[in-house]
DNA sequence: CTGCTCGTACGATATTCCTCGTAGTACGGT
DNA sequence: ACCGTACTACGAGGAATATCGTACGAGCAG
């Protein structure tokens, strides 16, 4: 009874506090980069359970965390479940080229190395 | 007496065997990605020596260490010491446009936060 | 040969991180 | 009210990492 139902929110870092350290963490991740990869090619935001990872419930909202405490998805809540979606005007504003060459150096790997 | 005294080397990753997730991780962490900053602005191999870091010696092995198993640096013996250079060409065919964004959002953060 | 400098190797420790299982909350449908 | 789905919180285990100190090796200057 503090404000109201449905308002649940989620802390997420300001666009002039994002740090590339972090950022750069959270990308290293093969599970998180799967992600930010599948969300780079959605036009549309995308709950937690519609990646098939290949961790359980648990280990997937640690990594959905890392991702949004480090600034690089945002989160909210649709019904029962959350959304995500890649924070790119953000992420360029403050590194610029970066998402995107991380992005294109995946899919180069993935084609180079085969799928993996 | 197998080869030659002086003829010490190092083993460096190929270029076609450089993983996306080893070298942001390599970036991802303060001291080495001020390493790869001074390597960048430097047009000369440095030793390890000249790096003014906030850790020990034995601990600047180890970061060095990292920096050249994930392919980011390249070392080489000469004399008493071992110099460092950026892969600045490996990096670029296989990651195109990556180190340059890391390096540039290092620059602009060191800005924005006060060099700190 | 004797130091001196540069860097390494090894062991130890503390911390972080990835992973999981279980139990629980929030929301929507019946 | 009841149940199912989506996700979380907590605790725990195990691996990786960052850090250090000490002891050591390789080369250079005397």
């Amino acid at each position: 009874m503090t404000t109201a139902p449905t308002a649940r929110t989620l802390p997420h870092p300001e666009r002039e506090a994002l740090r590339l350290e972090a950022v750069l963490h959270a990308l290293a991740d093969p599970v998180r980069l799967r992600v930010v990869r599948e969300l780079a090619v959605s036009e549309e935001k995308l709950p937690c359970s519609s990646f098939d990872l290949p961790v359980t419930k648990s280990t997937t909202t640690h990594h959905f965390r890392v991702l949004r405490e480090s600034g690089v998805i945002r989160q909210t809540y649709r019904g029962t479940a959350k959304v995500s979606e890649l924070r790119r005007t953000d992420l360029e504003a403050v590194f610029p080229g970066l998402l995107d060459s991380v992005l294109h150096s995946a899919a180069r790997q993935e084609r180079r190395l085969g799928s993996g």
